[in-house]
DNA sequence: AAGCATCTTCAAAGCGCTTTGAGCTTCTTG
DNA sequence: CAAGAAGCTCAAAGCGCTTTGAAGATGCTT
């Protein structure tokens, strides 16, 4: 059933029937409600692909995946900002168009994006902290909105974490509780979020007049193997790092089962601070929060993100819109007083 | 730039530019070259939207994730399979529809799809042992591929794993180390794949004349948690299972978790097979297999899935494709003889 | 009753591509 | 050398929708 035919059922022309459909005002109401009657009974859906080309709209948001042989993008924290965003585009009626490329094929993905019009727009994650894509998107004048930042993130959109901040924020914490031995398990170190929080990190050190410890800052792509060897590397030493603070739940839970292999336990022998992107699927209050986190909701991000992206390709030419959320510290039972010094 | 520009920069026909791009054998070798040449220079890309109306298919595959409040599907294995089919649609050229609905609505998602025509076919991932997707897209006419299978795999394609055979091999692998007091901690029963490998394990156990214990059969949602209360409540009983086998390597993560705050030792004191879908952010093999598990890579699933898809949209009416892949048992150092019996 | 808004409805022109059917060349062949 | 085959190229007709510009009804005013 397509519209011709719709019309031609009704007596009616097309160009009434799709005003009907469409809502706009120029129809009687009584034309309206015979036209969606009719509609509903025959379950017309107006086709899409010629919908989308008479209106020049593609009513979709591309996000590009790059799939490095390591630091796969595909991860559990990705795919929970996936389902934040993925809602907002069900309800506003945008269809989401995962590409997912191999590794340096990104650049072409947004150009041929850009170029057949298959999107409106495009949402970029986990920006480097000099990402090309950016100056790239606005080459191609392709909307785009950025999840994370840069370290100049000046005349573009974004929405962030304050990671900085949160770090300082558990990084002072642990310090309170008498922590000196602080290791710092961290992403990817050309990852913007990693370099911020490594900043924080650092910031709070020095504040107190100590240093960081360079043996036991790691960054890498986070996975619970990561946490568990890097963990289990820094507690083999002589003089081991009495709290850690790690950049996700992921290898937060390789922290915890190197700390258990070695037979401590968290909280009393050893403290654990993570940051919490609170994913459904390793959540962290089975019981009462288990770890001590800084917490903030990728899923709740997506969300955000796709509202944002969607006002910036219907309202184009606004100035840049710029939000940074300020994670909560929630304190569990993964952090404690640090152990009497024995070094 | 669009084809009838640059068909008017080349003093040629729309016809003949088209001709030549798409590789049609009436355009002289001559004249391709110079259309190829201008097309490059110019950076031109076939507007989607335009082709896909004029030709009627939407080069595109949809997946449809429904997101119910507990089971959220966007989970890590998700995210592997997406990636593995995402390689392959990329290279052939199709794009990747993912519709994320809340519980529910995947039927209305199914439906718009077919009416709309906005995608060539769909994937339907964790079929339920009697699965109303499968006769809705029956229905619907809308190839598809089903990852995994029904209780009655009749007369639609598919690709699963031999859940059954590989759980009944595993159970038979820790009778054999002597252990009868296993546990199993399966996905969701409504699930195919979790009835089929309970009957495995099941099977096995029957066969050397024991029975199955019924307070140590759970089936949930896989999550980390979800394994790890699971398997402190077991091993809090007076007589407690000396063996675990786990759906998944998320709660068997969890169950590990159980097993070392109990202060037991992973393959001395309790054993553990779980399967092992592969997954590229908890992966098993950091230092040698950590888990003995039934292993099958989801991500390699995804691709073959993908093409076989694929085919099925180029090849309407032909028979049903089905596969069947046999996972393989590889012994890692979560398993070992059963402790002598104390209970 | 004519004149003028205001509603409604419509025919037709795109949107940018593919594809049909035909025409024009050039090459073979008897 | 005429006639048919083969090779190139083209104009035009869709694909199914939205949107423009115009026209037909209807109702109100004077």
């Amino acid at each position: 059933m397509n519209l011709k035919q719709l019309a031609e059922s009704l007596n009616l022309s097309q160009t009434t029937v799709s005003r009907a459909l469409n809502g706009y005002p120029e129809v009687r109401e009584e034309t309206r409600a015979r036209v969606l009657a009719a509609a509903q009974a025959a379950n017309y859906q107006p086709n899409s692909r010629a919908r989308r080309l008479a209106t020049g709209r593609a009513m979709t948001i591309g996000h590009v995946i790059p799939l490095t042989g390591k630091a796969e993008m595909v991860n559990p924290i990705f795919a929970d900002f996936l389902a934040g965003a993925g809602e907002v585009y069900a309800r506003e009626g945008y269809d989401l168009l995962l590409s997912i490329v191999s590794d340096g094929e990104a650049e072409r993905a947004y150009r041929q994006m850009a170029a057949n019009g298959s999107v409106d727009g495009v949402m970029v994650q986990s920006p480097q902290t000099n990402d090309a894509r950016i100056a790239l998107l606005q080459e191609l004048g392709l909307p785009f909105l950025v999840h994370g930042r840069t370290q100049e993130p000046d005349g573009f959109s974004w929405l962030d974490v304050a990671n900085l901040s949160a770090f300082r924020k558990a990084t002072n914490f642990l310090l309170d509780l008498g922590h000196k031995r602080i290791a710092l398990i961290n992403g990817q170190e050309n990852l913007d979020f990693a370099a911020r929080r490594r900043a924080g990190f650092c910031e709070a050190i020095w504040a107190r007049g100590l240093a960081p410890n360079p043996d036991w800052m790691r960054s890498d792509v986070m996975t619970e193997g990561y946490g568990y060897s890097a963990a289990t590397e820094m507690l083999a030493g002589d003089v081991c790092p009495t709290a850690f603070l790690v950049s996700s739940v992921i290898p937060a839970v390789g922290v915890r089962r190197a700390v258990a292999d070695r037979g401590l336990v968290l909280g009393r022998d050893v403290s654990l601070i993570t940051h919490d992107d609170v994913l459904s699927y390793l959540n962290n209050d089975a019981d009462g929060p288990a770890f001590t986190a800084t917490r903030s909701s990728i899923r709740a991000a997506g969300r955000r993100c796709a509202e944002i992206l969607i006002n910036l390709i219907n309202t184009p030419d606004q100035p840049a819109i710029q939000e940074l959320w300020e994670p909560e510290l929630t304190v569990g039972r993964s952090t404690g007083p640090a152990p009497v010094d024995t070094a």
